[in-house]
DNA sequence: CCACGTTATGTTATTATATAACATTGGCAA
DNA sequence: TTGCCAATGTTATATAATAACATAACGTGG
């Protein structure tokens, strides 16, 4: 399915995994086989998926004894606490997220066609809110950018 | 409880109603009493509604013989169709539209300390993602823009 | 090494949110 | 009136998320 853009998807999965493993070994946090089977999963699949996909495919995929929601959910909140993975509301969904070191100012584009999310920084966006958000005197602790509508591959194939 | 900037929310309500009723009315949509009680229930608030506190609120409040969730939801999605309430994904909530006639391009203030949600609408957010999109080449069908943080009202009360 | 606190995962049950599928009602126009 | 269509009612169930408590694994100071 997927693998639409020409790229190499598992290089593109290993790579994320590696920058994760990275990521909690500077800041002290275990990457546990739990969390890394999850992060891998979610990585696999390029559209958002739900916490019940994940605890299916955990049981098919690894081999391990049935995961409950519980234990899943606590370790999607773990990779979202720590930015390696997006929440995606509109979807009730999960979605790895692309660059997981940086400050999180992104917008989520979602094809309605082909499910495919992909996340984009925008410095532009973000200003914009921020300014908004000032003339408020709101002030930010989490901002959430989900646009759904259709990508440009879908767009093409469907003329 | 709320009723935290001095608007006479009584009267914010019925301008609601009456804003509605003229855009059923001008669109031959019809404004009929559930819609109308729904409608009415979530302005009443300006946090975010639920769908199961509003059937509970049905319930109490106009004798109804109790709505089942159904019922409810295509009440929702009626007006969230038509512009007169958004849904918040954050909070799988439901909250009155301040300018239901327009384009509903705006960004959504949501209070983590009091609940409240405003909307406030942004030119410059609303063209930033635009324009993102463009770039993507992405055809963008709807938007979602929620921001999470702490209203100036709380932020005073709380230093 | 081991006793202990802490963190991660397991387990059971339940709550919360949302929809499917079909039945009934009520307005309205031919 | 009849007949259609939109709105609501009804029953059952699917899907998503959390509460509360039990156990296991990990690492640190003694």
């Amino acid at each position: 399915m997927s693998s639409s853009k020409h790229h190499d998807h598992k290089r593109c999965v290993t790579s994320a995994l590696e920058n994760a493993a990275a990521i909690c070994s500077s800041r002290g946090l275990r990457l546990t086989p739990l969390r890394r089977q999850i992060l891998e999963l979610v990585w696999h699949s390029h559209r958002p998926l739900g916490a019940y996909s994940l605890m299916e495919m955990l049981a098919e995929h690894s081999g391990r004894k049935l995961v409950a929601p519980p234990t899943v959910y606590r370790t999607l909140d773990f990779l979202v606490e720590h930015g390696l993975i997006h929440r995606v509301h509109t979807l009730n969904a999960f979605v790895g997220c692309s660059h997981p070191a940086g400050p999180h100012s992104d917008v989520l584009f979602i094809c309605r066609e082909c499910q495919t999310a992909s996340e984009v920084h925008s410095p532009q966006v973000y200003k914009a809110i921020h300014i908004c958000a000032a003339e408020q005197q709101f002030k930010v602790v989490q901002q959430m950018l989900e646009v759904v509508g259709i990508c440009a591959g879908c767009a093409a194939r469907k003329p």
